[in-house]
RNA sequence: UGGGGCGUGGCCAAGCGGUAAGGCGCGGGACUUUGGAUCCCGUAUUCGAAGGUUCGAAUCCUUCCGCCCCAG
């Protein structure tokens, strides 16, 4: 089978493309330029610079496979960048990672490798697909290693795009992958792990989003839960919910942002204890298993690494689901995946309100 | 040179006779392919200065220094 892979630099992929090399499948492998590259701008991003095309280069030629870099920037940038930049001038704190699975690496990429003869983009995420031959449905499921699970991001891929992914490493853990990129003298063996946002440089992503939409520069209040005034910001992109640093407030007890409030450009502060929830709704909802009737018991994980907590799903209109926890979770926060597990299996999930 | 208030770590701040809370910040760690997220540990032998009272003071008294407010 000829697959394309989607090679970002990093180790997971790099193994990726080799795994599958070595099961004898026709590999292409495939990098996204993602921004506009410019020279002495060393460290712009930590996910697909100009070092991470030419080491994915490296690694195509120790693999003995042909490596293709396509240009992704507009459709990086409108899918991807842009809604980074509403959400947060909105008030919400976005995902850029699962737009960028959902609407870049099996969507553009995908057709793109359509093109190319393939019908498989394959990726170094840690999850697990599988097609029940019976319902002639695909399964998405929790990858082997629990601690590098990233199912929680990829939770919005639809059918068609299941059917059109492999995710090779998904059945291994990390030290396996490390290994075997060693053994098969990877050059990207002992590259460190990526993680941060890809495009914005410095971890600053607040100078980010306020370069990019000058408007969220606007001065406000943090006031507590009875609207009395504790003092002044300098833009709602600041804050996200469940944050503690940086509110420069001093108090009996630490602090935290329980709602950010773009329209006004207030951002409620209060204790720890007032950021718990029972409920929450998800609008943008995609079910992978069948859309539930009635109640479903699911475990649900409203955020990257939060222990999956317990509860009961509802669909509620086209694209939207309720979820009720059994126990009330820290900081639900607007713009992040609510994800619905039953054991390893992804159910479904939406952004949350 | 009338009246009132205040000076506690880089910042905010509690304590008001019993041997320096807490928050922010900072440093370190954990976690990590989102969110300068969260979590953990550390961070003033000393309370503007000098005397005094007391078994014992940041806390009481005296003087001095420096701020702030109202009134001249």
């Amino acid at each position: 089978m000829r697959i394309v892979v989607a090679m970002s630099g990093g180790v997971d992929s790099s193994v990726a493309a080799a795994l599958l090399a070595d099961e004898g499948h026709e590999v292409v492998g495939l990098s996204m330029q993602l921004y506009d590259q410019q020279e002495g701008q060393a460290g712009f991003g930590t996910c697909c610079s100009l070092e991470d095309l030419h080491d994915a280069r490296r690694v195509a030629a120790a693999i003995g496979i042909p490596h293709y870099v396509v240009n992704f920037e507009r459709q990086f940038d409108e899918h991807v960048v842009s809604n980074f930049v509403r959400e947060y001038a909105a008030g919400r704190t976005p995902l850029p990672c699962a737009r960028c699975n959902s609407d870049l690496k099996f969507a553009t990429l995908l057709e793109r490798a359509r093109g190319l003869g393939a019908d498989r983009v394959a990726t170094g995420h840690y999850a697990r697909v599988d097609h029940d031959p019976g319902t002639g449905r695909f399964h998405l499921r929790r990858g082997a290693d629990a601690a590098r699970d990233q199912s929680y991001f990829l939770f919005s891929l639809d059918q068609a795009q299941l059917a059109g992914a492999a995710f090779p490493v998904g059945g291994l853990d990390k030290p396996a992958v490390r290994t075997y990129a060693r053994n098969h003298r990877l050059p990207v063996a002992d590259k460190p792990d990526s993680q941060e946002i890809c495009f914005v440089p410095d971890h600053d992503y607040a100078s980010f989003v306020a370069r990019r939409e000058p408007s969220v520069r606007r001065e406000g209040r943090l006031v507590d839960q009875d609207g009395r005034v504790l003092g002044r910001h300098d833009g709602v992109h600041r804050f996200t919910v469940g944050q503690r640093k940086g509110l420069g407030l001093s108090a009996p007890a630490p602090l935290y942002v329980l709602q950010v409030r773009a329209a006004d450009g207030e951002v409620v502060v209060g204790p720890r204890a007032a950021l718990e929830r029972t409920k929450l709704t998800a609008s943008g909802v995609n079910w992978i298993e069948p859309e539930p009737v009635g109640a479903r018991r699911v475990s649900a994980q409203i955020r990257h690494r939060h222990p999956p907590a317990p509860g009961t799903v509802t669909a509620a209109g086209p694209g939207r689901a309720q979820l009720v926890f059994d126990e009330p979770q820290m900081a639900v926060t607007p713009g992040q995946a609510v994800v619905f597990y039953d054991g390893d299996l992804v159910v479904g999930g939406g952004w949350i309100d």
